[in-house]
DNA sequence: TCGAATTGTTAAAACGATTTTTTACGGCTG
DNA sequence: CAGCCGTAAAAAATCGTTTTAACAATTCGA
């Protein structure tokens, strides 16, 4: 380890390099970026010089100067929701495999700290932005949206005109839940969902109506709302649980309102699928955790990662055509947790009436 | 809405404002940072300009000038780890309230991928780093170790020398658990854990030998080793499950590890407490959807966000002192999970002698 | 063999801010 | 009234890179 050449203190710059190397600094450049060709001989002086600072190219003013930073913004509600976490994780993955990296930040459902982060972003001068906005509506971006980089809007605000969208097939999805369910004898399906504003999620209780109505009970139909909070979900069952014409299934079409059936059915000593059938939106790998197995309408959480990402990368390099709109199909896990309605539950039903 | 000194294409830069508000672009800088005094006519002018302009500083130009970034980088094994994903969120929270952004990486557990994601880091002039090490030796960080900027580690790496670390008091913490499991009569209490060369994990695997040992039962130490999934956990769980002398309770040492023990539990057609006692090491809110519900070893997240952050932010601000090592005490959460073995097992275990 | 095209190299400009230095202008003081 | 001082504003330097444009040297075609 010798010291030759090693500025202290400061780290080393290009021109510091080229100085050593015996060249400009742009044919430094040129070297590192392969931009234009250097001849061999000084080829190899520069490469010996970097490697004998240590020279590590300043990501910054390159980023300045290529007005390019390689860098895109991920905005989500919560990542504290597995769902949000996966999500994250594998665009992380993906971006980093085309060497951008992410700035992570949650707006923990709120809209104003998600305006106020997509400023933030935009003053950062990101390349692009991948957002899971906390409501439908523009609002939030409202006053940034003009000066947007390509935007991906990912599970929520679906179709916005002027971004690509990904999201699952949230109607569908809840159909086919409901309608397996039903088919297997339920009438008295409580659906649970945490707000009613999200479009995800009224595209969830279009699905579970639209069931039911071609089931020719639409009038069965109940949707409780239990907010954002575990516990808010739970209360919110108990109360339907406690009643005299309790549900034979519930149908949690959001991950806190799975947690917070199970935490109800359990609260009131009732056990799924004996006494209620349960069917989860959102699935994790936790649930193979769970004992029965619950059975879930799994979004395809890497599958939208994915297309986020590639969408966005297309509009990074300019191979973007119109803009998309991609619907992925969910798929429906059917495990323990959904029976037909059991024969006790049926004849106290019918001694009710 | 007018275009008057609106350029259209480019987004106006501090010096269209300082022309619009015909002052020097000092003088705005002036205005919008507050370092200096700005008279009071010019102040309104500038305001105005910027207004009128939407104008919005470029971060980039500034942290370059500044030689500050404002962006701490993350390097975390795996976000998919509940563990992990409220870790980064809570600390996410706590720099946004300081004005600080984060650069989030995966590292997926491997030194290469982690070592690469440090340089980028380093490239990309981070003020500070918060890292979770794929090992705990700095083999992943010796050739950027001295360019690094002021480093927290945690979770993992206690103590390295030259880093302020952080992590749960793994050994206290799988000691008690342990002895949770002994006082309930456990002696034949299996540790599974996902890895043996991290520091975390050979604590927690101490805590327990030296639980077991002032019980004066140390030879009846079990320690397997499952690997990063689950179901590597798993299948060396349900092996240790078929044998004869089949443990009375399994202590799961990480995230994994939990999935595993009870995905072999149920495999099995075996079920706890009854047939065996489980005691998790790390707390999830997924957990209380159990039945029963699991008693667990908490690691304290918030806190080690919490103090991760302050010790970092210290360093930034210039306050900080002497090298931390921070050791958060965890919670044991006893609740459904864990019973004493059962009188059929004992019975059973008494025959087969 | 001479001008044109090509290639490699470098000096200088640019990116957009902040910080340092200089200048200008009053108000005081001796 | 000259000189000094303090303040506010402007001008210029700076951060570290990439890109442009100018230049020299070489190759090529006619």
């Amino acid at each position: 380890m010798n010291d030759i050449g090693r500025r202290t203190g400061k780290p080393p710059t290009i021109r510091d390099v080229a100085q050593l190397a015996q060249v400009a600094p742009a044919t430094v450049s040129n070297v590192l970026t392969g931009r234009r060709p250097v001849a061999e001989d000084r080829t190899k002086r520069v490469l010996a010089a970097v490697a004998q600072l240590g020279y590590r190219p300043n990501h910054l003013a390159a980023s300045l100067r290529r007005q390019e930073t390689r860098t895109i913004g991920i905005v989500i509600p919560d990542l504290t929701n597995p769902f949000f976490a996966a999500l994250v994780h594998r665009i992380e993955e993906l971006a980093a495999e085309s060497d951008y990296q992410i700035l992570l930040m949650s707006s923990n459902e709120d809209t104003e700290q998600e305006a106020h982060r997509v400023e933030v972003l935009l003053a950062r001068q990101t390349d692009g932005l991948i957002i899971s906005p906390a409501r439908d509506d523009l609002s939030a971006f409202a006053a940034s949206a003009a000066d947007l980089p390509p935007t991906v809007l990912v599970d929520r605000g679906f179709g916005l005109p002027g971004f690509d969208t990904v999201a699952a097939d949230n109607y569908d999805a809840a159909k086919r839940g409901c309608q397996h369910l039903l088919s297997l004898g339920h009438r008295d399906i409580v659906l649970v969902v945490s707000d009613t504003s999200l479009a995800n999620i009224s595209d969830r209780i279009a699905g579970y109506r639209d069931a039911l109505s071609e089931a020719g009970v639409a009038d069965r139909a109940r949707v409780i709302v239990g907010g954002f909070s575990v516990d808010g979900c739970r209360g919110a069952i108990e109360q339907e649980l406690r009643r005299a014409d309790r549900p034979t299934a519930i149908f949690s079409a959001a991950y806190i309102a799975t947690l917070g059936a199970i935490k109800a059915i359990r609260a009131l000593d009732l056990a799924f699928p004996d006494n209620v059938s349960l069917l989860s939106f959102d699935d994790s790998d936790w649930m193979m955790a769970l004992r029965p197995y619950v059975s879930a309408v799994a979004q395809p959480v890497e599958e939208m990662a994915a297309e986020s990402w590639r969408l966005l990368k297309q509009r990074l390099t300019g191979e973007g055509g119109a803009l998309a709109r991609v619907r992925l199909p969910c798929s429906l896990q059917v495990r323990e947790s959904t029976r037909p309605p059991s024969a006790a539950k049926a004849k106290r039903r019918f001694g009710s009436i």
